[in-house]
DNA sequence: CCAATATGCAACCTGGAGGTTGCTTAAGGT
DNA sequence: ACCTTAAGCAACCTCCAGGTTGCATATTGG
């Protein structure tokens, strides 16, 4: 299983790195911060509060549903966005995966040192 | 305490904004792969196998030292890089904390829906 | 001391991210 | 029907990330 961790995390590296992107702007954040409480909000209603445009709100949005935390869905005249949280747990698990390999490592080296 | 984790989750976004976009590109997260098994590697080093220059890897080590998630320590006439695991420790514990306030909402939204 | 190796520094190029403005189109409310 | 509100589309701007090339500097081995 340790080789299949490895394999796998070297395979999905490509599929991760996007998300992270995703991830690597403040104003994305809040944004989904407003999302994880599991409501749905439409564009204006998100656009609220923020200094920016609705239409720079519109393109994060469309940048955090490319990597797919973040499903819309056309309501009305309104497009409502909704949190999902799969690509999330992925990367999450990622992590897991990685902070495992570095304790081991760092254990090790560790004990060679004590040694 | 959740009072605490809800603020802290907004004071600490924009620190984890720089590093999420740091790990948001294939070729500094096979960079990282290198190094989590706790050596230290020479730029010269992490250079090879990969298709770019030794200035672009550079670059690239550079903004990974910038956000903390590597360290790097000249060492006579080389530079020799190590993981440090602080920071991804850091976003890993705010993807605990968000997905804890996800899985809360959404068990509320389903017991709403159950009704 | 000299040649080779490892890195640093700086200028430069290019594409795309992030933002704005202006106009169009679709739905709702009355 | 009409006015308002929500959103989409498209052109445009600016700036920086990612990469390269060329040259300068520091260490090391013999």
């Amino acid at each position: 299983m340790s080789s299949r961790s490895r394999s796998s995390l070297a395979a999905r590296r490509e599929a991760h790195a996007p998300v992270f992107a995703a991830l690597g702007d403040e104003t994305r954040l809040s944004l989904l911060a407003k999302l994880y409480g599991g409501h749905r909000f439409s564009i204006s209603q998100l656009t609220e509060g923020s200094k920016l445009t609705r239409q720079a709100i519109t393109k994060h949005l469309r940048v955090l549903e490319s990597v797919g935390v973040v499903h819309g869905v056309r309501t009305g005249r309104e497009s409502l966005f909704e949190f999902d949280p799969k690509p999330m747990r992925e990367i999450k698990e990622y992590l897991d995966l990685v902070s495992e390999q570095w304790d081991q490592a760092l254990s090790r080296l560790k004990l060679f040192v004590e040694d």
